[in-house]
DNA sequence: ATTTAATCGTGAATTTTTTAACAATTAAAT
DNA sequence: ATTTAATTGTTAAAAAATTCACGATTAAAT
């Protein structure tokens, strides 16, 4: 695995679903500022993203989208990631109903919830367990990433045991921090947090760098 | 507004919620390398991100978690923020169930549906309207803010109706791209792009510079 | 065949952000 | 009262990311 701009990376995801639309669409051909438009970037940032990766645009013409696409997940994507989810309260169902997850690239395995009502029934096709039964089935699927969507209170319980499960990445959704041994990746999406740096980027009036 | 490193501001909203727990739980300082922990950051960043709104610590102690809350939010949070919410699905409800919010922070005034079923019902106090509601209710309560949590067929449908409501700022959930007029500030949630690039981190093995 | 206009690709300059190093301060220990 | 150890705050250095400026390329127009 190269070693690309951290960030860079982090934008070529976005490109990718981008290209992901206009495939659907039928379009065969992109130029860096339609996905600029696209992706609330500007154009020379896209183009100098994707020559990280290699050369793939005709001047005058723009991407090939299907080319292009190739060439970012070439390097970008990875193996499939597995993925268990915590808390299958209203949070918890969209994301098992997430429709943006490709299953070549995410694999959603199974989810946990401590209300025996929701155990052994499904959404989506994806299962629902009690918690005693989350070290096994993480450790038999090789899952590398836990989502907690349970109520504040219970997050940082949850994230121990996804630690003691030997997870390496957490993405937490609950509006509070966890604690977790240093080495272990976490990612923290906090809408109160999204909602006022959105109002300050609005405010400070300067065009947001990345989404 | 002063202009700080935006990065900076971002990241003090981190703080903020951080000391919001420790001041529930009674702590009356906080090291940096205590808070360096609770928001997966270095010590050095959290002093020198703070030092940019002014002395907050006490060499040996720390920070006094009520001042060094008080002193990020004269300087980062501004007036109250006003939200609408397009979708109330799954995702949707879950939004308006959202603890995390600080009512004097961010105001979820209003909810939109095309579902008939949905509209003139409320959750966790906020009302659902029809969309065809949407323009009088954004320019008479002066909402600064849209979320779209609607199917991704919708999306692009409820962008432009934002636009056309003068809406300044986009929270877009669905895993789509929109377009939008340049000057509109969007930011795009996207769970797919969430877990792939944190996958990437891991495998990088890299810390993660920010959440 | 030539010109024109759109678009990519890139090296250099700039800006922003992070990290490092360390002096200053203070509470606690002796 | 002195020493020690923890912790902040800051200046400077380094690294990373973005923007700029512009040459190169190509399709379309004339």
């Amino acid at each position: 695995m190269k070693k690309f701009p951290q960030r860079t990376v982090t934008r070529a995801f976005m490109y990718l679903r981008a290209l992901d639309s206009l495939i659907e669409e039928g379009k065969a051909y992109v130029s860096s500022g339609e996905l600029a438009a696209m992706t609330a970037l500007t154009d020379v940032q896209i183009r100098k993203d994707i020559s990280v990766f290699g050369k793939a645009g005709k001047p005058r013409v723009g991407y090939d989208t299907r080319r292009l696409k190739q060439l970012l997940e070439e390097y970008v994507v990875q193996n499939v990631v597995h993925v268990v989810l915590f808390g299958v309260g209203n949070l918890g169902s969209a994301i098992l109903r997430y429709p943006g997850f490709q299953e070549d690239k995410i694999k959603m395995v199974a989810a946990f919830d401590s209300d025996p009502n929701k155990v052994d029934k499904a959404i989506n096709g994806i299962s629902i367990y009690s918690l005693d039964k989350a070290k096994l089935l993480i450790q038999k699927k090789h899952v590398e990433i836990g989502v907690i969507a349970v109520p504040k209170q219970a997050s940082q319980q949850i994230a121990d045991l996804l630690v003691s499960c030997g997870i390496q990445g957490i993405v937490n959704f609950s509006p509070t921090t966890i604690t977790v041994p240093k080495g272990i990746f976490v990612k923290n999406i906090d809408l109160a947090v999204e909602f006022l740096s959105l109002f300050w980027d609005m405010n400070a009036k300067k065009a947001p760098r990345y989404a």
